[in-house]
Formats: C-alpha cells, sequence, structure tokens
DNA sequence: GTCTATATTAAGATAGAC
DNA sequence: GTCTATCTTAATATAGAC
C-alpha cells in the first residue's frame, strides 16, 4: 500500500472514529508512524484529504445509485439495495456525523453533496413510482413526496442517530436496523403484497434487536 | 440588558447562524462591541458559554416535555404541543446542526442531551399510549417503538435536514413543515378518527408549501 | 466592568538535509 | 520519498491599567 493511500485510508479511520474536526494533520501522521512534513509531501492539507475522500466517496454512491434506477428492482430487491447504500454510507460516516458544520467549512463538498442528495431523492421517487406502477405500492404525489423526504432524512440521519442514542451497536446491527426502519416506513403504502411483506419486515426485525 | 446576558444572546444567535465551531471568542465579542477581555471577565470561556447556553435548553425543554405528561392531550392537542417542542429546539437549533462532534467535545453536555433525549423517547411513548387508551391510535408494541425512534431521528434532525435540503426556507415554514412531517407518520396508525385526521394534515401540508 | 496589550497553545504548513 | 526543524497563523486566555 503506498503513503498516499495509507494516509487517506488512515484519515478515514479516524474521521469516522474521533469526528473531523477532532483529528488533525499530526494526530493522522502519528497513527501512521510517519513525520507530519512527509504527509505534506502527499497532500497540499487537511482539505485536500478531505476532498479526496469525498471524491472516491461521490463516485461510489452516485454509480450506485445511478444502476438501481436502470435496473427495476421489485419490492425484495429492495431491502438488498437499501442494504448496499447503507453499507456505503457507513463507510463514510464522518461526512454524515457533521454534515452542516462540514459543509459550511468546505463549500466545494458542499456543492457536491447537495447534488447527491438531489440524486437520492430522484432515486427514491424513481423507485417509488416504479414500485407503484407494479402494484406493489399504492401512494399519490403527497404521499410519495413524504416518503422521500422520510427516507432522506433517515438515509442522511441515521448513522448520527444511532451514535448518540445506541452507541453500543456494531456497524451490522446499526446498518441492519437501518433498513428495517426504512421498509417499515413503507408499509403502510404496501398494495396487494401487503401481509408477506409485513412477514418479512417482522423477521428483519427479530434478527435485528 | 447586562453584559453577561448579551455574551449569552449574541453566542447564541452566532453559533446558530454559522455553527458553533466557526465562531470564536473574538468573534462574539466583536460583534457585541467589547473587548476579547471584557468577554473572559464575565466567562470563563467558550465552553463556559456553551454549557451556559445548554442549562437554558435543558431547563426549558425538559419542563416542557415534562408537563405535556401530566395534562393529557386529546390528538389536536398533539399537534400544538408538536409545534412548541419544535420552536424551542430551533432557538438553540446550533446543539443539533453539529450534535455528534458537540458531543464529543464537551462531555459533560453530552451526558445531559443523552438524558434529554431519554426524557423525549419517555414522552413520546407516554403519549402513544395515553392515544391508544383513547383509541385515537392503534399501534402494538413493535409499532410503537418504530414510531418513538422515528420522531425522535425527526426531533433531533429536522433542522439540520432542512438547512441542508431546503436552505431558504423560513424558521415558521421549516417548524410547520416539522409538525407535518410527524404528524403524516402517525396517520396510517390512527383509529377512528382517520378520516378527520387525515384532512386536518392535508390543510397543514396547503400552508406549509 | 471594561479596556489594551500580551502571553500561551495548538493546528497548519514549509524548507532543507538525507 | 521521508525526516527534522522551524515558521505562521489563529484561537484561547491572562495581566494590569483605567
Amino acid at each position: 500500500m503506498k503513503t498516499r493511500d495509507r494516509i487517506l485510508y488512515t484519515s478515514l479511520c479516524l474521521f469516522n472514529e474521533e469526528g473531523e474536526q477532532n483529528v488533525t494533520t499530526v494526530d493522522i501522521a502519528n497513527e501512521m508512524d510517519i513525520s507530519p512534513g512527509n504527509l505534506y509531501y502527499h497532500f497540499k492539507g487537511k482539505e485536500s484529504i478531505i476532498e479526496s475522500l469525498y471524491a472516491q466517496f461521490d463516485h461510489q454512491l452516485s454509480s450506485l445509485l445511478h444502476q438501481s434506477i436502470n435496473d427495476t428492482l421489485n419490492l425484495e430487491e429492495h431491502w438488498l439495495f437499501m442494504y448496499v447504500v447503507f453499507e456505503e454510507i457507513y463507510k463514510f460516516r464522518f461526512f454524515y456525523l457533521n454534515s452542516t458544520e462540514l459543509m459550511m467549512r468546505y463549500p466545494d463538498i458542499e456543492k457536491k453533496f447537495r447534488r447527491l442528495i438531489n440524486i437520492k431523492h430522484a432515486t427514491i421517487e424513481a423507485l417509488c413510482i416504479n414500485l407503484i406502477g407494479k402494484a406493489a405500492l399504492k401512494a399519490n404525489d403527497v404521499d410519495i413526496k413524504w416518503i422521500t423526504e422520510s427516507i432522506g432524512l433517515t438515509i442522511l440521519y441515521w448513522f448520527p442517530y444511532q451514535s448518540l442514542v445506541h452507541q453500543k451497536l456494531t456497524a451490522e446491527q446499526q446498518i441492519h436496523k437501518a433498513v428495517y426502519h426504512v421498509l417499515k416506513l413503507l408499509l403502510p403504502y404496501t398494495g396487494e403484497q401487503r401481509h408477506d411483506f409485513s412477514l418479512a419486515i417482522d423477521g428483519l426485525y427479530h434478527s435485528a434487536v
């Protein structure tokens, strides 16, 4: 592993664990047993590391979301998709633990993060409309708007919420609960398959707790 | 208005607008046209200002929540209560814009903030059980848990979410939408009065957009 | 109570040797 | 590519005059 990549990897770990603002360039260098000078040889500074991490994250999540719109998923495939989305976000959760102030400090990232949120919302809407077409979901325009905002809120803040309320859960448990939370939110709007869907969610609930 | 109170007031405004980490003691002093030395005469430092603001907030919100458990509210009174809760949180929204890292930096506040979240959750559960007793709500234990987590998530992160997604809304619009969001979440679980409740929410939706 | 001036600390960043 | 040593900057905090 090249030093440049080790810097990115170590930074990501520390940012996720300690919070971006509580980690300095010297902390990163110490953790890796290299000198701060060496770190500055590879990156202009902390902002540049964060931008590089964001580019990685944005690319990976964007392509995941685009892909899901092209494939038309059925109701069962949706939970798998949700799972993968939450896993990806978990890997880069520091962007979410402190989103508001982070965006205030790095306006370049803010622009791209906003664009990403718009893609998320568009994807959720597209998936809803797809499911309505298959009669798997019954929802009018106002419902879809509410569902989109609810899922959007959950995607953005599920991990910060968990870290504040149930700090002892493992990554897997947190992701599991996130998926359960989203599916339970959809349940009242499901159509013919409501009963099966309800049982599936119950199963998910019991394996999450 | 005494200088000590002006410091608290000015700090609160700046923290809400710019984010706590982006405001220094010198910024606060400049905004008030006093010297930094003067500020340090009244407060030991920034942390001490934040602790003082938190104490104010915690006291006000705690007593509001306790009060609601003692009065038994009906379904209509709940939306008024939600409104007041969101208004209170909006006043001190900087605690929520950056909760995770703020709590990491101020462990004293974290303890109290966690306690406050527990009170919120207990209040939501109590209100649900109260409504179920009146047949206004139909929900089993698993449903109540989900509702509590959903409302909890919304209370914690509605304003950060709004500031990220729809940054141009006024305070009133944001609070209005928050209440709509919570009530819409309860709708599928309402009992006999579902139809009336649904119409009331529709009204709220149209006045929010 | 308030000011000016100054000290302290820590983060961010660079220069130059190896 | 990496290290040591050092510089700059900004935030935090204090001392002492008024």
